[in-house]
DNA sequence: TCTGGGGTCCTAGGACCC
DNA sequence: TCTGGGGTCCTAGGACCC
């Protein structure tokens, strides 16, 4: 903790569900609610008119369609949202260059750098102003901002303030802020925790401080009991991280249906590897452990990995590998979810460390030695089809041009015909139009 | 019609080394 | 010939966060 509130944290409010609104005025003042949209989604994030029904974030979809039927439910449009948050966190390094990203709508920025004043009705204006900029910028999201003398402060703080707030939780009000909040209102404190508390007759902060250490790191374990107690009492001297190291990259997939095919998982892991091979590229990393990971249909999550003697970022070699730790996997209940990941990552990809044997199977051999000798995979058995997560095409919310009515968005898609609303951020609400799916004016506008 | 996808961190046991 | 102890790496699982 610091002895001047100098840690901001700001969070978009309903950050993608606000940028469909912003884009589609006719979902404005209308409750919207973005996720994935097939039978097995869950929400992201609802308008703020979308929670008066009680849809929360995580909610599965099917009882997010349940509370609130009249809802716009869309798929989301991730270019769009990093583009927004890119502008934010632009406006947030012109505050400081110590700006840590948590997510695309959060973000912890340290103030304590140069010569600004931290008196807190100095850093108010420089808020006041930041937030009037970010509306400016973004074409009318709103941000809520919390300040403190720590991270876990600042957080809290801008909990408190949302949405579209702000507040400063002044130096020495700390403890006495946070002791009515309720327990779960600590971050590290979630389901398993808090029942493991409420055991213990805590519901709040306070309740928290009033249990010993010692008790804590009974009930929760050396770590996570030690650091509870410290957050307790608002002890956080965490450093704002601007540079944080990638330490793991993956990709998963949930299917409409459950799969036993064997085969068929088999081009999942190609292409999924191919992902994961294209993202180590892009960041200029290699990865020697990788790992795939299997969900059955009782929801029971399994893992396989294996470290490799020298990191590749070869799309070949983890495809292999992750096909060779499916064997390991029994797929005779089928499973609803198949992932691969990579971890151990590095800068550059050493040849194995000297003096070690490899305890790699033959086949990646092989491919380490010819990328070649991977079968090609690229072009999929049409039976194989049913086994990708959801069918390629118009997904609810995704930008569309038609050749005369102009840029639209799909309202909705299937049997066929894709509906279409002709509006944008600049034109007020648009009419509907319905096409078939191969009308060849009709496309996918590019992201 | 139960429950996404992308991450981080922690624990715990076994192998292996000194 | 009854049995130590620390350190690191690897694997697997789980809690949690947005």
């Amino acid at each position: 903790m610091r002895a001047q509130a100098s840690v901001l944290h700001l969070d978009l409010d309903a950050f993608f569900a606000a940028v469909e609104q912003r884009d589609k005025p006719s979902l404005r003042g209308k409750p919207v609610i973005v996720g994935g949209v097939g039978q097995r989604g869950v929400v992201s994030t609802a308008s703020y008119e979308a929670r008066v029904f009680g849809v929360r974030s995580a909610m599965p979809m099917h009882e997010a369609r349940r509370r609130c039927p009249h809802a716009a439910f869309l798929s989301g449009r991730f270019g769009a949202y990093r583009q927004a948050s890119g502008i934010v966190m632009g406006l947030l390094r012109e505050l400081s260059p110590l700006v840590e990203p948590l997510s695309l709508d959060e973000a912890f920025v340290d103030l304590a750098v140069g010569d600004r004043s931290l008196a807190p009705e100095a850093v108010l204006a420089e808020v006041a102003t930041l937030r009037a900029r970010l509306t400016e910028a973004t074409g009318g999201l709103t941000a809520s901002v919390g300040v403190g003398s720590s991270k876990f402060i600042a957080k809290v703080a801008s909990e408190l303030a949302k949405p579209d707030g702000v507040r400063l939780v002044a130096p020495g009000t700390e403890v006495e802020t946070i002791a009515p909040l309720p327990a779960r209102a600590i971050p590290g404190i979630g389901p398993v925790t808090m029942e493991k508390l409420a055991r213990l007759g805590v519901a709040t902060v306070a309740d928290l401080q009033r249990l010993s250490s010692r008790e804590l790191v009974r009930e929760l374990g050396r770590s996570q009991g030690e650091w509870i107690g410290a957050l307790a009492f608002a002890r956080d001297d965490r450093p704002v991280e601007p540079d944080r190291e990638t330490k793991s990259i993956s990709v998963e997939d949930t299917f409409e249906t459950d799969v036993t095919d064997r085969e068929a998982l088999h081009a999942v892991i190609a292409r999924d590897a191919a992902s994961v091979a294209r993202r180590l590229s892009a960041a200029h990393l290699f990865a020697r452990t990788i790992t795939l990971k299997a969900r059955y249909p009782d929801f029971t999550t399994l893992s396989r990995s294996r470290t490799l003697d020298g990191a590749t970022d070869d799309t070949a070699v983890i495809t292999l590998v992750a096909r060779a730790l499916l064997d390991q996997v029994e797929l005779l209940r089928g499973v609803r979810l198949l992932g691969v990941g990579v971890a151990g990552l590095t800068e550059s990809a050493q040849e194995a460390l000297f003096g070690e044997q490899t305890d790699a199977p033959e086949q990646v051999d092989e491919v380490v030695a010819d990328p070649d000798a991977v079968p090609d995979t690229t072009e999929q058995p049409e039976s194989l089809a049913w086994a990708r997560r959801r069918p390629d095409g118009y997904r609810p919310g995704m930008d569309v041009v038609h050749d005369e009515h102009g840029p639209g968005w799909v309202w909705g898609a299937g049997l066929g015909r894709v509906t279409v609303r002709f509006e944008t951020a600049e034109t007020g609400p648009g009419p509907v139009r319905t096409f078939a799916v191969d009308d060849p004016q009709l496309r996918p506008a590019d992201d």
